[in-house]
DNA sequence: CTGAAAGCGCTTACAG
DNA sequence: CTGAAAGCGCTTACAG
């Protein structure tokens, strides 16, 4: 297959590289039938406009940087869905690049910041580091935040959350009005992550504002795993005070506390209720179905897309970094006691 | 932050342009001390080359393409995981693009190989259909399959691929040698789907070679979705015939089983034993433990990227197609009876 | 509506 | 070991 490129297009066209960079481009000025042969003869030689030089040329690649802190897990399957398919339907092509340490994060974000490679990064970064906010101060290129802590918020083009703490509110609430349980315990997530930090103040919040105060004993630590939910479950039950529910700051501790459950020998929801957080797809499955909060994960990635293409379209500079929350919902399973 | 580029390095730094573009590349040919005053201006200015700039000059961009049929569920987010992890460490990038149709693999095959972007891609298809195989046939960057049936093998750089055949082979033996089950059914995947193939031929020659004959009614069709299974394991319970034993092609379609089997009153594995494939992260969590498949997921990603890799380095032409077969091994749970 | 030419930021023979 | 210059394949003022 002979390397096919403009020159040979505009020679067998009979018109400069001008016009047929034309015809690919700003079609309105260029004369239809001019237009058509040109497209005419691309298809017969099967010529593509190279990515790469236009991209040198225009400055602009067309293409998103994604960098997330892991890549496994459904959440990240995800969001990594939202952002291709809404990408894939405006033309836009997605780098990817996880990273499994912090430096990593940053030199990936340098590389593609300092680069023509990418016009902007999509960045999910539950604990955000001062160097990073450095890197997205200094950027020409929009960054937009997925699930990125408040302090960051002046420097990027967009950040999108989940509100955790609405969820946790609202799920934390429900086993106290509906179900009427007095000793709810906590097992919290990770305590450098941001998402975990509101779900924390969310069941604290709930508990306050109908009159429970939290004994310290009930709210352990945990690290969104399966293993620390299991552990944080076991110590509950081994509590002074035995909690007669548990909400886990995750879903993923919430299998760890069926686990657990089951060992003692303790029957969900009847001796001890368990709810989630994140309606991972397991939860379904789990018996009884785990009652948990569902995050649009989806969504936030492609409205991440969405606002980055705008914020490069417009290449408004300075403008107030737009900031959403998206809202949870409730799902309702057998583990809180309903339907019993 | 203004923009820094090679001349501006070249100037600060006392030298020409071509000496700093070496003392990036091919480091040998300058003088140590000259390289070490670019490296530090570099450093001053954040000067990082250029990667599209780069890119166009060596005809090559250090980016592998992947197309995936698509994005969804963990067995392709182990693929990018694997393929991703292996990338990085050789410090390429990777282009994802997943497909939601055959005219879009196309597409993004076309775009892909037509142009400077990537340096090869690797495919997954597991049905890959004629107007694909041209594709690879004609483009002049590397293509590594996955999983793809045999016809393709002669077009591409390499082909990995699960074996399938023993996996299903092993786990029907199992059934056979170790449960002495003698009516064991089989749940089929997509009929156009080359995984599935295998999967059934693996089956039929694990009864045909224990000496026990299928009867037709005991094989009915799925889809690799859960509904397929809960569908086809109803179907198998209220068949003449009715098994003992069934096999699932796949672990979805054993979850949906599992769920058939409890709305009918049937206890796994004491009324009817249920196999998976796939070892997917459910099926530890479902009671009794699913006996299933495993398969190297992230490996095949990770072998792949080595492979495209090795190809794009070697630049032969014509070589063979590398073709490997990773090894399945078989898990045992409580779903099989053992363990009873 | 179209063309000649400069330019995007690098790499790499070629010459010294 | 280093530099001047051509070239990678496009886009886009500028001029007509």
């Amino acid at each position: 297959m002979k390397k096919v490129d403009i020159k040979e297009v505009a020679r067998k066209a009979g018109v400069s590289i001008a016009t047929v960079s034309r015809a690919f481009n700003d079609s309105s000025r260029v004369k239809a039938p001019t237009k058509e042969k040109i497209q005419k003869i691309s298809k017969e030689l099967n010529y593509i406009p190279n990515p790469i030089a236009r991209s040198l040329s225009k400055k602009s690649s067309e293409t998103i940087g994604v960098v997330l802190p892991d890549l496994f897990g459904e959440f990240f399957m995800d969001i990594i869905h939202g952002i291709d398919e809404e990408a894939y339907k405006h033309n836009w092509f997605v780098i990817l690049s996880s990273s499994h340490s912090k430096r990593n994060i940053l030199e990936t974000l340098v590389e593609f910041m300092g680069s023509g490679r990418v016009d902007g990064v999509i960045l999910m970064a539950p604990q955000i580091d001062e160097r990073i906010n450095e890197i997205i101060k200094k950027s020409k290129r929009p960054v937009v935040l997925i699930n990125a802590g408040d302090s960051v918020d002046i420097n990027c083009g967009a950040n999108f959350k989940i509100n955790n703490f609405e969820g946790a509110y609202n799920i934390t609430e429900h086993l106290i009005k509906t179900h009427n349980y007095k000793k709810i315990g906590f097992v919290s997530g990770p305590k450098d992550n941001y998402d975990a930090l509101e779900r924390a103040k969310g069941y604290y919040k709930a508990m306050h504002k109908n009159g429970l105060t939290v004994d310290e004993s009930l709210v352990v630590p945990g690290n969104f795993l399966l293993e620390s939910g299991y552990a944080g479950l076991k110590k509950l039950l081994n509590n002074k005070i035995v909690p007669d529910a548990v909400v886990m700051a995750n879903d993923m501790m919430a299998v760890g506390a069926y686990q657990a459950a089951k060992e003692l020998g303790y029957k969900i929801p009847d001796d001890i209720a368990v709810v989630g957080f994140d309606d991972i797809y397991l939860s379904q499955f789990l018996a009884p179905r785990l009652t948990t909060v569902h995050v649009p994960i989806q969504d936030l990635g492609r409205k991440a897309v969405l606002q980055l293409l705008e914020i490069t379209m417009n290449k408004k500079k300075n403008h107030k970094p737009y900031i959403e929350t998206l809202p949870t919902n409730l799902i309702i399973g057998g583990s809180c006691g309903c339907g019993r």
